[in-house]
RNA sequence: GUCCCGUUCGUCUAGGGGUCUAGGACGCCGGCCUUUCAAGCCGGCAACACGGGUUCGAUUCCCGUACGGGACGCCA
C-alpha cells in the first residue's frame, strides 16, 4: 500500500503544521461496517499522538484497527472513557462522540518536516472544510415526483443531523428538455415539503464556461481527446456489439488520431483506461468494486459544444465544495466514471451514498413516466407534508420500533449510513395512516388553512377559518386526508342539510321518538350554557324522563343536525354549530319527524 | 448479453452465529368500548427465496442457483 492510501481510503483530510503535527483533521472515516466523522479539532496532544473527537455511527466492528499510512488510528476511547467501546458487545445504533487517538507514524512526521511535498495530503492542498455540504440536483424535465422528493429529504435530513449546508443545483445541461415550468414545479414541491435548500437554486447552465475549460484542460493534458465519429457510426457499433452479445461500448477508435479535419463536428471524449477496478466505500452500499473494463470513453462535450452530465457534475461538485453526494442508486454506475474524472483533475472526490430506489407495486423503478406522480398531487389529495416526509423517511430507514416522527426528530435522528440497501415499495395505506396520526397531533391552528383549502376545492364559498379550526377536533379521527375531512365537514357549512338521507330517515324517524325529541328541543331552548357537557346533561334528563333509548334518540338528532346518520358526536356538532344554527336544524328536524310519522 | 446491487409476514421493517416459539408497524380478520362513523384498546392470521458448505449450532458467515432491480446515451 502506498503511503497515504490509508488516509485516502478513510477519506480523511489532514493539514500539517510546521512541526509535522496534524493541526486539523477532518472528513469521513470509512471503517469496516461503519462511518465516522471527525467532528471536532484537537482535544489533547502528546508527542506523536493527538486526541481528536470523532463522531461515530453505523456498525462498529469488534477489534477495529487501521494501521499503515500517514494517519494512523491508534485507538479509540468512548465518550465515557471506557477502554474499548467495541469490545463491549453490540452497538447497533448510535455510538456518538467517541474520542480517538490519531497519530502520525513518527518516521513519516520526520520526513514531512524535511520535505512536506512527500505528503500527498499536503501536496494536494485541498481546502479543508468542517462543514458538510450536500446538494440536491434534479433535472428540470418534469415535476418533482415522490422518488425525487425522497432523495431531497434524505439529503436534507442527513445534512441537518450533521449540521451542514444543503444546496439545490438545477441540472439543466439538457437544454432541449429543460423547462422553466419544471423548475418552478420542483421549487414549489420542495417548498411544500419544507425542504427548501440553504443555498441556491444554482443553475448548471450558468457554469458552462467552467465545464468547458475543465474539459479542454484534460485535452491539453492528454486525458481527453477529440472524437469525430458520428452519432450514427457509434450507434451502429453498439448495435453490432449487442448483436454479438458484447457489452455495447465505444471502442476508442479516435483516441490516437492526431489529425483534426477542419469543419468536421467532434465531441470531446474522456480517456478511460480499461485496466484494474475502481473501489470505493459508499455510505449506504458499503464497498463497491467496479471493473474498469466496463467503462468506455465517455463524452464530456457534445458536438454542439455543450457539456454533458458527468462532466458538469464533477466540475460543479468540486467547485461548490460538495462533501457528500446522496443520490439514487441508478447513479451507481456513473460513480466510477466520476471518480475517474476527479482523479484526472486531481481533485478530492466527495463521499457517496446511493439510496435504494423506490419501486411501484409492479416492482419496477418509480419514475416520471412510470407510476410516480408529482408530490404536489399529495397536497391536492389532502396529505400533510409532515406525513409524506415521515412516510418517505421510513422507507429504507428505521429507528427502533418508532413509526411516528416529527420533522425535528428526523432531523435529529436520521442518518444515511443507517439506510438499508434494498428497494422498497410505495404503500399508500401506510401513508394514509401516518397522515391521520399527524392530523391528530398537530395544532388545529396549523391544520385550519389546509381544511379551508380543501373546502374551497369542494365548492364551499368562503369557509370561515375560525369555524374550520373548531371543526378539526371533531373530524380528525375520522378522516385519512383533508380531502376526506372537507367532504365530511361540508354539512357544517350548509344553510340547510335537507333533504336528509332517505335511508337514515326511514331507519331512525320512528313514532316513539316524537315525544322525547320534542321534549329535548324544548329544553334546549332554555339551556343557559351552550356547550357539549351541558347539552348532554339535558339529553340525559330527557332520556330519564321519557325512557327513550339513548342510541335511538341520538340518531334522530344526528340526522336533523347533519342530514345523515353518520357524523361526529352530536354534542360536539351542536357546540360547533352554535345555539342558533343547531336549534334551527333540530326544530326543522322535529317538523320533518312529525310529518314522516304522520303525527 | 455484460457489469453492479438486492432477496425476513401482502407492504415497510427489527434482528448480523445459540436469547428466534423470528419482534414492531400498516393492511386484513375478530373482540371490547360506544349516540352513528371513526379513533382507542385487546387478540388473531401471516415471513427468514432455494441448494450446498463452514460450525456443536446458521435467519445471521461463505459459495452457487433462482428470482427481482439498476446501469450499459452526444438523458440526467
Amino acid at each position: 500500500m502506498r503511503r497515504g492510501d490509508a488516509a485516502r481510503r478513510l477519506g480523511l483530510e489532514a493539514v500539517f503544521d510546521a512541526g509535522g503535527h496534524v493541526s486539523q483533521l477532518l472528513g469521513e472515516m470509512a471503517i469496516p461496517h461503519g462511518e465516522g466523522m471527525v467532528r471536532q479539532g484537537l482535544v489533547a496532544s502528546q508527542p506523536g499522538r493527538q486526541l481528536f473527537q470523532i463522531r461515530f455511527h453505523g456498525r462498529p466492528h469488534q477489534g477495529f484497527h487501521v494501521d499503515g499510512g500517514i494517519v494512523q488510528i491508534l485507538g479509540l476511547l468512548s465518550a465515557h472513557g471506557r477502554r474499548d467501546p467495541f469490545q463491549a458487545g453490540r452497538h447497533r445504533h448510535k455510538t456518538d462522540n467517541i474520542r480517538g487517538w490519531i497519530g502520525i507514524a513518527p518516521e513519516l512526521a520526520a520526513r514531512d518536516r524535511h520535505d512536506p511535498r512527500h505528503s500527498p495530503l499536503i501536496r494536494r492542498k485541498v481546502p479543508v472544510s468542517m462543514t458538510m455540504r450536500t446538494r440536491f440536483a434534479p433535472s428540470p424535465t418534469g415535476f418533482l415526483h415522490i422518488g425525487g422528493a425522497r432523495t431531497a429529504l434524505f439529503n436534507h435530513l442527513h445534512t441537518r443531523r450533521h449540521g451542514g449546508t444543503t444546496l439545490l443545483r438545477v441540472e439543466d445541461t439538457d437544454r432541449e428538455r429543460s423547462t422553466e415550468a419544471a423548475t418552478q414545479a420542483i421549487l414549489e414541491g420542495l417548498a411544500w415539503l419544507g425542504l427548501s435548500p440553504d443555498e441556491g437554486p444554482y443553475f448548471q447552465s450558468d457554469f458552462t464556461q467552467r465545464h468547458l475549460d475543465a474539459a479542454w484542460r484534460l485535452v491539453e493534458e492528454g486525458k481527453a481527446y477529440r472524437c469525430t465519429c458520428s452519432k450514427e457510426e457509434v450507434d451502429a457499433l453498439r448495435e453490432e456489439q449487442r448483436a454479438s452479445k458484447d457489452k455495447p461500448r465505444y471502442d476508442g477508435r479516435c483516441r490516437d488520431r492526431t489529425d483534426h479535419p477542419e469543419g468536421t463536428p467532434f465531441v470531446l471524449r474522456f480517456r478511460l483506461d480499461a485496466v484494474g477496478e475502481t473501489v470505493w466505500h459508499d455510505m449506504i452500499q458499503g464497498t463497491i468494486r467496479y471493473p474498469n473494463d466496463e467503462m468506455d470513453d465517455l463524452i464530456l462535450v457534445r458536438s454542439d459544444g455543450s457539456p454533458t452530465y458527468n462532466l458538469a457534475v464533477v466540475v460543479d461538485d468540486h467547485a461548490m465544495g460538495i462533501t457528500h453526494v446522496i443520490r439514487g442508486s441508478d447513479h451507481l454506475s456513473n460513480t466510477p466514471r466520476q471518480l475517474a474524472l476527479f482523479r484526472a483533475f486531481g481533485w478530492e472526490p466527495p463521499i457517496y451514498g446511493h439510496m435504494p430506489l423506490l419501486h411501484g407495486t409492479d416492482g419496477a423503478k418509480l419514475s416520471k413516466r412510470h407510476g410516480a406522480v408529482s408530490v404536489l398531487q399529495y397536497r391536492e389529495e389532502g396529505f400533510l407534508p409532515e406525513a409524506v416526509n415521515n412516510y418517505l423517511a421510513r422507507l429504507g430507514w428505521s429507528h427502533g420500533d418508532q413509526e411516528f416522527f416529527t420533522m425535528e426528530e428526523l432531523e435529529r435522528l436520521f442518518d444515511v449510513t443507517e439506510v438499508g440497501k434494498s428497494a422498497s415499495v410505495f404503500n399508500a395505506s401506510k401513508l394514509e395512516w401516518l397522515n391521520t396520526q399527524h392530523m391528530k397531533s398537530l395544532d388545529p391552528a396549523r391544520l385550519a388553512p389546509e381544511l379551508v383549502y380543501h373546502l374551497k376545492a369542494l365548492g364551499v364559498v368562503q369557509p370561515d377559518p375560525a369555524l374550520a379550526a373548531a371543526i378539526i377536533p371533531t373530524l380528525r379521527d375520522r378522516a385519512k386526508t383533508f380531502r376526506e375531512m372537507a367532504d365530511k365537514a361540508r354539512f357544517y357549512f350548509m344553510e340547510s342539510v335537507e333533504p336528509y338521507l332517505p335511508k337514515a330517515v326511514d331507519k331512525h324517524f320512528q313514532p316513539e321518538m316524537v315525544e322525547p325529541f320534542t321534549q329535548w328541543v324544548e329544553r334546549l331552548a332554555a339551556v343557559p350554557l351552550w356547550e357539549p357537557a351541558a347539552l348532554e346533561a339535558e339529553f340525559n334528563a330527557v332520556l330519564e324522563a321519557t325512557g327513550a333509548a339513548k342510541g335511538k334518540l341520538a340518531q334522530v338528532a344526528r340526522v336533523a343536525l347533519a342530514g345523515s346518520d353518520v357524523s361526529p358526536g352530536i354534542f360536539e356538532v351542536m357546540g360547533v354549530l352554535g345555539r342558533e344554527r343547531a336549534l334551527r336544524r333540530l326544530s326543522r328536524g322535529l317538523e320533518i319527524l312529525r310529518q314522516h310519522v304522520g303525527a
